[in-house]
Order: C-alpha cells, then sequence, then structure tokens
DNA sequence: AATTCTATCCCTGAAAAACAGGAGATTTTA
DNA sequence: TAAAATCTCCTGTTTTTCAGGGATAGAATT
C-alpha cells in the first residue's frame, strides 16, 4: 500500500527537505505542497491525502488551528504535526485538535519514514523529543487558564491597567485585580514583568 | 568555476532541502553540513569551503557569533545569513559581524542559487525581504540601550523590582528607576508589562 | 574647548499593583 | 443532585511603579 504525503510549511528549503528524503521510501507518493493554510484548504477540496505534515508555524493562521478545521472536514486523513521546537504546549494542542502524531524538523530521514508510515497504521507517533517534552511537563507546570484568566492576561500583556481591563470587559476593577491574583499565583510569578515574559515564554499568549 | 558550498543548520530537514536544491546546480558543490557551531568549527580546521550558509539559531552558540568567529580565522570565506525570520536587529549583527549575504528559508531555488553566486563575486546578496526588513528599520526604531540598560532591562524582565535591582547592582533605587524611565522612553512603553513584551519581542533579551 | 552621552543621585506626589482575607452567584461536571 | 470550579465583588494595607522635575561628574565626541 502506497501513502499519498501532503505538505504545509511555509519554508521552501523544509519542503524541498522533505521531498528529498521521502523520494526515495517506495511507500510514500508525494502529493503536493502547500506553504500556507490557505492553499492548504484549497488543495483539500480537490483531493485528500492520507497524511499531511503540517508545520506549526504558518503566515496566515496557527497549524493548530488548521489541524482542527482540517480534522473536522476530512477526519480520515492523518496530520503530523511538525516544528523546530519541542514546547510541550504545542504539542499537547496539537495532538487535541486531532493530529496523530509530532516531528520535531532535526528529525531523521529514519524517524520522518516511521512517522508517516506508524501514522498510516493509525497509530500514533510521537519523535522521542516531543514525547519527552509531553511527559515532562504533563507532570509538572502548564497551568491550566480559565477563559476569563486568558482574556485578562492578554490585556495585561498589550499593557493595559486594571482600570482599563476592567472598562473594556465590563467588570469591577476588583475583579480584575483578582483574575490577576489568580494568574500570578498559577504561573508562579512575583509581578507583572515575570508574568508577561513567563507567559510568552510559555507561548500563552 | 566551482564554488564549495558548506552548511550549519540544526536541522535535517533544511540541509536536505538545501542540499537538493543546489545538486543541480553545476557551478556548486557540495562541501558538507554540520548542525551545531563546534562540528563546524572541526570542519574548518581541515578544509575551508568557499560558501558557508550559516543558520542563526544553532544549539549550541548563534550564528551571529559563530560568523565572527569564522571570520576572524578564515576571513577568505564567505558566509551567508539563513533564518526564518526577517528580524532587523539579526540580519544587522550579522552582516556587522561579516556575512556577505542574508536568505530567509523560505527563498525559491532561484534566489539560493543567485545568493550563493553573487557572494563568490565578493558582492553582498540580501534577499527581498531582509533588504526591506533592513531598510525599514535602520530609519526608523530599534532603540540604543546603554550597557546599564540592558542590564537592568534583564533584571526587569527577571521579575527584580528596583529595590532588588539596587541592592544587585550595588546602585541607589532612583538610579534603577531612572534607568527604568529611560527605558519606558526609549522602548515606548507605558509600564512594565509592555516593557517586557516589546523587549522580548525584539529579542533583547 | 565645548558639547553630548552616560551613569549616578535626589525629590514629590499620584497611580497602580501586590498582598491578605474574605464572600456570594453561577456554571460545570462528576 | 451535590461538589467543584469559575466569575464576580468587597475592604483594607503595603509596596512598587510612574510622571515630573533637577543635579553632578566623568567619558566620549566634535
Amino acid at each position: 500500500m502506497v501513502a499519498s504525503v501532503f505538505i504545509v510549511d511555509d519554508h521552501y528549503m523544509v519542503i524541498e527537505g522533505i521531498r528529498s528524503i521521502l523520494q526515495h521510501e517506495k511507500s510514500i507518493e508525494w502529493a503536493g505542497h502547500a506553504s500556507n493554510a490557505a492553499s492548504c484548504l484549497a488543495f483539500l477540496k480537490q483531493q485528500q491525502p492520507d497524511v499531511i505534515l503540517m508545520d506549526i508555524n504558518l503566515p496566515d493562521k496557527s497549524g493548530i488551528d488548521l489541524c482542527k478545521e482540517v480534522k473536522e472536514m476530512y477526519p480520515s486523513v492523518f496530520i503530523i504535526g511538525l516544528s523546530t521546537f519541542n514546547q510541550q504546549s504545542f504539542i499537547q494542542k496539537m495532538m487535541e485538535n486531532g493530529a496523530s502524531g509530532y516531528v520535531l524538523k532535526n528529525a531523521t530521514q529514519e524517524e520522518l519514514t516511521e512517522a508517516v508510515t506508524e501514522v498510516m497504521k493509525g497509530k500514533t507517533y510521537l519523535s522521542l523529543e516531543a514525547s519527552q517534552a509531553l511527559r515532562k511537563n504533563i507532570s509538572a507546570e502548564m497551568p491550566v487558564l480559565t477563559r476569563r484568566e486568558k482574556e485578562v492576561l492578554e490585556l495585561i500583556v498589550d499593557g493595559m491597567t486594571n482600570n482599563e481591563i476592567a472598562q473594556k470587559l465590563f467588570i469591577s476593577v476588583t475583579t480584575v485585580d483578582t483574575h490577576r491574583k489568580n494568574l500570578l499565583a498559577k504561573l508562579s510569578a512575583k509581578n507583572t514583568a515575570s508574568l508577561v515574559r513567563i507567559a510568552t515564554q510559555m507561548h500563552l499568549v
């Protein structure tokens, strides 16, 4: 059985690299490529590949969102996340949104082909680094923020004061302050500065 | 004349992609590749290629630093910076450290080969996006921070208060406050939160 | 030699954030 | 349905930041 593989990545060199890696594999067929989410969706209207290798960072929308959309429209297509970083939050969100695997861009030829073949069997493939990142952080950190907390956090990062946030969200300043206190506690930050740094480093905003 | 090209990039897929792109070019010869700065330097002790394609993000040291070192030791080697982002500060630093060109990873085959051939002639090659980024920001923003201001900024981002910073640097709290005010002014930030966000986004810390 | 830049220090007063310690109402979920 | 989570609001106090000045001394530049 031959698996057709499609690639979404905004870097031509990466597309070329993957193509060059996979072309030797007899069990894998090149379905095509897209450099952004829009042309990926356009392609899928015409035909559906078996597997999509999907970069997390796309110019028009995040791979995490695209993954969700594609899986809703074409549930039978397997998606493998692709990125340079093994950030736990990314990997987790990608898997939550229906991805079947996650591979880092420094993966070897063996890893990549194994990922595709395993996923085709309906299994899940996580590269060593990815699964380690997932394991390490699932047990520890990565706090769960509520919808409102995320909302407040983003406005704080945008440089708004409690007062401004309160007006924007039509709630009391004291409420905003409470959310802020909870954010500080959840992210183990002692003040605004560390809160913003932690939030950006964790890619929460 | 045949140009030998060496690549330093920590992503196997990118190396494969570049190799696949350049192998069709008769005027270009593949010298080899390294996935970190250390093995790059080790390779250069044995032989020197004509051109090095060098990623900005390397696991052991930044491409910007590596560029400087290589140019000091082997001034005749041409270096082309390689990265996913067209951040003005990165491009500028790379060029200041002796690079002859800068190419983004979404470059086409034509761009990449042109970059190599132009640089071989002793010319400078900047991809369209790179030169635009350079032009746009050189005229505007990118504030110049003094050594002390950078120091204070880093401690602020680390979540320290003026008081703590003052004790750490053995200066008065009012001095720290002055630096802080200057930072807010220079980065056009209205408070700590936006200061931290801007600093991290500009990769100042 | 004069100017600019940098780093240092000081002041006042207002605004904002951090910290402590509650509590009621609604939604989710087990 | 009962428990847990979430969102909401409150009263205080203390600490930190922000805004607005001004000032001195040394280093670098013109």
